[in-house]
DNA sequence: TATTGTTATACTCTATAACTATA
DNA sequence: TATAGTTATAGAGTATAACAATA
């Protein structure tokens, strides 16, 4: 009395939650995550550290403001982020001459240095996790991704698929007796 | 001097980060755990409670330690969730009768009719991730992802992908006087 | 008055260690 | 002695709020 997300076959034991796309999504990611947290280990930040410093270097981000909206990150934490990178000497803080409240950002050499070596560890990274696919098909998933990525980020760079649910949420019959705090 | 991850075009501004496969994913996955976080909010535990929950409903796990490997998760996380879920009634911890130190683990009435509710749920914030794909498209995005997540999870379940890097940090040349606390 | 960036504080999540009851 | 589960504690990561400087 429930279609159940129809497993493949049908014949494995302790399919379930296996066959989903949550599942799916959530594996690959922590692989990924985790294989890129080992490839940036050394630098202060971590995948997170490794984002601004590409930012910094490529993007020249006209203030910490902009770029923690632009990688969905507190701007607290930016600041954070930036005194570890600006200690370790890979980043910048340098007054806007337009405007003396925010900060310009830009790489160092010895920060642009680095990230050429944390890229090509990084592409290292992403091939072992994408083990499983040939050439073609890691194309076709890195465009796909690519294509979803564009258009979430573009609808709201940060929160989006948030209010969709609640209308969901109102759609969809409750079992009775169990609707708790929405607003949490 | 470094072969930059090669933006598609080459015209648009600020490109950089965006054009990577770990920025994609990342966006990927974050957008679709907040639109599962808010189709699941009233379920104790979030989107792992609902794992949980349906594991108890489909594969009737043989104990708490084997569901939180099988999962990725800590056991004493796994005790936080069940007590939660089973104070709810949707779950129920049954001693094993053939190892008195273990609990079965089953899903009550309303915890399986909730669970119907909750996959209704994500398979609607599912399609709104994927909004920008055709119905073609998210099929092949979906069966490729499965591939690389049966994979990953095949070649070890929870770390993995990680050992590489320590070879990979072994390849690549560091920027020399740069190499800090590897046992970190 | 609103905004950028910083600091201090509190909160959430997760991991670690110690304990029990079984095996 | 080793394992399943629980509990208590500590740590990392994150968000919240208050502040200073500037617009």
């Amino acid at each position: 009395m429930c279609p159940e997300p129809a497993p493949p076959t049908g014949a494995e034991p302790a399919w379930g939650v296996q066959a989903d796309f949550g599942w799916a999504l959530g594996v690959v990611f922590r692989s990924y995550l985790k294989a890129a947290n080992a490839a940036v280990a050394e630098l202060p930040g971590g995948p997170r550290g490794y984002q601004v410093l590409a930012a910094a270097a490529r993007d020249q981000p006209r203030s910490q403001l902009a770029l923690a909206q632009q990688l969905g990150v507190d701007r607290t934490v930016m600041t954070y982020l930036l005194d570890d990178l600006e200690k370790a000497g890979l980043v910048e803080r340098r007054p806007d001459p337009a405007d003396r409240r925010a900060r310009r950002l830009t790489a160092t050499e010895s920060g642009e240095e680095l990230l050429c070596t944390l890229d090509r560890r990084l592409r290292l990274a992403e091939e072992h996790v994408l083990g499983a696919l040939d050439e073609s098909d890691r194309e076709t998933l890195r465009g796909l991704l690519q294509r979803v990525a564009t258009q979430v980020d573009a609808l709201d760079p940060v929160a989006s698929a948030c209010d969709v649910v609640n209308d969901i949420a109102d759609e969809s019959a409750m079992p009775a007796g169990r609707r708790p705090r929405t607003g949490d």
